[in-house]
DNA sequence: ATGAAAGCGCTAACAC
DNA sequence: GTGTTAGCGCTTTCAT
């Protein structure tokens, strides 16, 4: 095993000076970097992360924190995350929290204090719901542990990332896409109450009506918690009214399934007599027939957002010099027209 | 923060014999035992990672290998694998392997080595297509590295653990599934030829077909790679074919989907005209018109005993005294019959 | 069966 | 701008 005192003795300086240059400190002379780096290069050094933590109490390592763990939104952030830890010499480690122990505040507390102390995270990273969890925030906060946070609500956060879309100029976007296609009477399916993304899609479906001058009907729009099921059974609401709509958006992909799967089971087909719409491109969107239009969220670079801000407030990061970024990132989408909706059925 | 001294202080004690306790070593008096867990539990005493692998060369920490981290199958593995490891005091890393470098012997020694040698993981986890890759196991048994295998073809290693389910007796029961409603014109769709589950499954295919007094036709027989897009083409022939088909069988429920698809495409019913049975019963199966009937693996369990494996392997693990298991582990399956099978129409 | 002491490889603190 | 030294918390080695 190479250890830092055979660079250092080959590139003939101090293992300090070695030190220096691996961790991107100043006050070193370019020469004497040059030399170093050539050193490591020759030598084949690898340092050791575990003495390097066991010195400098620091882990390398972020913790993604997730009640789901299996899914696609969440693996798709996963994967964005992890090529960017790599990248930054850092470990991405995925840690669930069981819904249970976030619905007790006592339970949370302990959970977070057992994490912090046994796994010494350098930062996490908060999905929707966690995102918004004032608790959880207040509680990593406190014991100074960086948090990067997808989604959230309430981006006002002065010590923290927030990496998010504009979900309401996107859900605006679609609805008008249908307005667009001759659609009057659109409905909508919410997702859970507690997360901003609900809130704000519908705004933004409400902005597109006024901008055309549809009022709203709230007794198209129809309550849902993001799962298969659920879009389902809005569907079958909404499909059973005298007065049906003749397009549905669903505030995610799995509804939007659901409402799908909900026209073949009363008979209604989609696109000729039902435009659907959806919310995130995730994996169903293009296996199921007919393809599902949505609004493609840049979820890869989500993952990757949340660890490159973790990686700065970590400041001095090996072999890699930090960058200043912005604390809230508002990220691209594009909407996705594919099969599922289309011009709106002659009467 | 509390160290070892602490609680060896604490509890009357020498360090060395705390560090006996809690590393589950021989030699120790029941009655220090005891002691010493209570000054733990009673101090609140955590192990430092960092010190520990520093001074023992081991990291505890599992690495998940794999080409593909997004996806049902991949990150239901994940899961199982996670629990497990936290269960045991273990980390699991995901950590994806690029096709370019597996495809390059090379380049995927030199990857190996960086793995071997940076991360130093106390065992690797192996899913399909790399359970079979030779030069893989080579690399990681010549290292030292305990591998857990999941669906590897060959289960003659004899150093290390392979998790399975029977593929071809499951292929073999869903296939009479659909023999059992009539079909006699069965069509298949293979999965990538390297892969071991390809060659089985169709093997199941064959002997539930022999059984029945059915002979192979190689021309309902098409060939896939586990993709969607791969069993839509499947399909697609398949469908145009002048005696087509009353049922077919994908090797995966990507592929089945697929053939769903091709089904709509070509105007054709299902299950009304055409029966389709997939493999996985992934996130996919519920959610597409008409749910997918297939054979459901218990792929949490995979990861789990994967998991489980590599720690009976690194022998004396913290808190935990391990158990002795052997090195195949067959699993079960269950055949899941939903909306996408029915009887065979009537001619 | 138990303990004392050495030292894993690195970085922080301080000297020059 | 560079080097020297101490010591992070644990396990290993060796002594008892």
């Amino acid at each position: 095993m190479v250890r830092m005192v055979d660079v250092a003795s080959h590139a003939g300086v101090s293992i300090k000076t070695v030190s220096r240059v691996l961790n991107n400190e100043p006050h070193v002379q370019d020469s004497l970097r040059e030399k170093v780096y050539a050193s490591v290069e020759k030598l084949g050094y690898v340092p050791s992360a575990s003495a390097r933590s066991l010195r400098s109490n620091r882990t390398y390592t972020f913790h993604l924190i997730s009640p789901v763990i299996v899914g696609n939104y969440i693996n798709t952030v996963q994967a964005g995350a992890i090529s960017a830890s790599q990248k930054h010499g850092y470990n991405l480690l995925v840690t669930p929290l069981e819904v249970e122990v976030l619905d007790d505040s006592k339970a949370l507390n302990v959970w977070c204090r057992e994490l912090i102390e046994k796994k010494k995270p350098d930062g996490v990273i908060l999905v929707p719901p966690l995102s918004d969890n004032l608790r959880l925030n207040e509680i990593f906060n406190e014991a100074g542990v960086p948090i990067s946070r997808i989604g959230p609500n309430k981006i006002d956060d002065v010590n923290n990332a927030s990496i998010i879309i504009d979900d309401r100029a996107s859900a605006k976007e679609a609805t008008q896409e249908l307005i667009a296609l001759g659609h009057k009477r659109i409905g909508f399916v919410r997702g859970i109450e507690s997360q901003g993304a609900t809130q704000e899609r519908y705004y933004g479906y409400c902005d597109a009506l006024e901008n055309a001058g549809i009022s709203i009907d709230p007794t198209i729009v129809k309550p849902g918690v993001f799962s298969f099921e659920s879009g389902m059974n809005a569907g079958l609401e909404l499909l059973s009214l005298n007065n049906r709509p003749t397009a549905i958006f669903a505030a995610n992909d799995d509804m939007a399934t659901g409402v799908i799967v909900s026209a073949y089971r009363t008979g209604i087909a989609v696109p000729d007599e039902l435009s659907v719409m959806g919310f995130d491109d995730s994996e169903l969107a293009e296996k199921i027939w007919p393809a599902l239009s949505t609004i493609r969220q840049p979820v890869v670079d989500f993952g990757k957002s949340a660890v490159e801000h973790l990686v700065n407030r970590a400041g001095k990061s090996s072999m890699k010099r930090p960058d200043k970024q912005s604390l809230t990132e508002i990220l691209d989408y594009k909407i996705i027209l594919r099969g599922s909706t289309a011009q709106v059925p002659q009467v």
